[in-house]
DNA sequence: TGCAAAATAGCACGACCGTTCGTTTCATTC
DNA sequence: GAATGAAACGAACGGTCGTGCTATTTTGCA
């Protein structure tokens, strides 16, 4: 396959190569320890650069931690977001963004969402980062809110139903589950997530368009390549 | 009145003093900046003290975060957990305890609370701060247990609750309500929480012992002398 | 193959960090 | 008034941090 060197879809100069698996250690490094947790020296030793040599990729900390935040969003919304726009509008829908998010989160037991934890360290810090963090969490929280209201407008939610309040509790079980399987690190917190989903659905539920217990979707559990 | 100087109730002697202003500050910094974020030589600034003054104090920079868990704890008992448990055992007290909690994490909208903030930042970091910080959140976490256990007991809630599901889902609104209203700064999360708390409690009434909207409790606002 | 450009290394800087140590200040007691 | 013990200071240490510089190497294209 002859692939015109400039464009090509996947021969990444040298450059943006080196830029990726830096990113990638950076990932890692600040799913851990935070993303004031993050280090060009230590990012230096896990790449096996020099200092300089990471640094010249990103210009200030600042802007790798901004990069930081914008790879975390493409590949959360790979994960999350995509897969589950594919499903029925409405609850279909609702369930699926819910469920693979319950499941990102339990995989980053041992991890941590950068999301979660940015919202903390950035919370009274104010500048780009704390922007670009808050940017991308609204604009989730926003593809959470339009799932809602289409589930109230297929007639499978009660027209009733507070949108905004929905997603503040439905947000307050991922943080709970978040804080109970990573800080306390209780069992059984996945299910006590799903079991609190439910039950804000069934309150507010019309008629079911799905099965009644939603706790085995078919949906195949996501791998990171 | 005469006080005996040596073991006078309030008298104390200029150490415990200092210390205690020292505390008082950094009391004020982690709340802002992290447990992480707090340093001896900025306390130091702000004190108006030298660094190895500041220092004496404490030993060591992990015992000043562990004195400042120790504080912080002492003072969320008595702004929340005391004046709630003179009320009665069942749901006014179970009422009570979360109206406290929610209109402290409402006040440090402005400063953040330690225990949310220390979860997230110590949640991959073993130590004996990560575990000051585990046991004081874990008291507390029982200490709700308990209320919603005597809510079942007492005939208010029904006898098939799941206490720890009902703790998790509110300890889920807690956090949501941080998170909007510190990180996100949304207007009207309060009052989010406080209706999400209403839904679960509403979901296992078996009769309301106490008036129907719990919107407006006679609790006086505490204010922190 | 050669050459410009991109990528990386090496080194040094100033700032801040927690900690140590010897000294000085101060209040209390004999 | 001298002696004693606690409290605070000041300077320094070794370390890590992010960030500039200047070489040097490597890469990709003519």
């Amino acid at each position: 396959m002859p692939t015109s060197p400039r464009t090509a879809a996947r021969a990444l100069h040298k450059g943006q190569q080196t830029r990726a698996a830096i990113l990638e250690a950076a990932l890692g490094m600040s799913s851990h320890r935070g993303l004031e947790g993050l280090s060009i020296g230590a990012l230096a030793e896990v790449t096996q650069m020099s200092k300089s040599g990471v640094f010249a990729h990103f210009g200030s900390r600042e802007e790798l931690q901004i990069a930081v935040i914008r790879e975390y969003h493409a590949r959360f919304e790979e994960e999350v977001f995509f897969p589950a726009v594919s499903q029925a509008r409405g609850l279909p829908r609702l369930r699926a963004l819910f469920e693979r998010w319950v499941r990102r989160v339990s995989v980053e037991v041992d991890s941590g969402c950068i999301y979660i934890s940015g919202a903390v360290e950035f919370d009274d810090r104010p500048g780009p980062v704390r922007d670009a963090l808050a940017s991308m969490v609204r604009a989730w929280q926003s593809a959470l809110e339009r799932a809602i209201d289409l589930s109230i407008k297929a007639g499978h939610l009660r027209p009733d139903t507070d949108t905004l309040q929905i997603l503040f509790e439905v947000h307050g079980l991922i943080l709970a589950l978040h804080h109970d399987a990573r800080f306390l690190r209780l069992p059984g917190a996945v299910d006590r997530a799903r079991r609190g989903f439910e039950r804000i659905v069934q309150a507010q539920l019309l008629c079911d368009p799905d099965r009644p217990a939603a706790h085995s979707l078919p949906i195949p559990i996501p791998t990171r390549p």
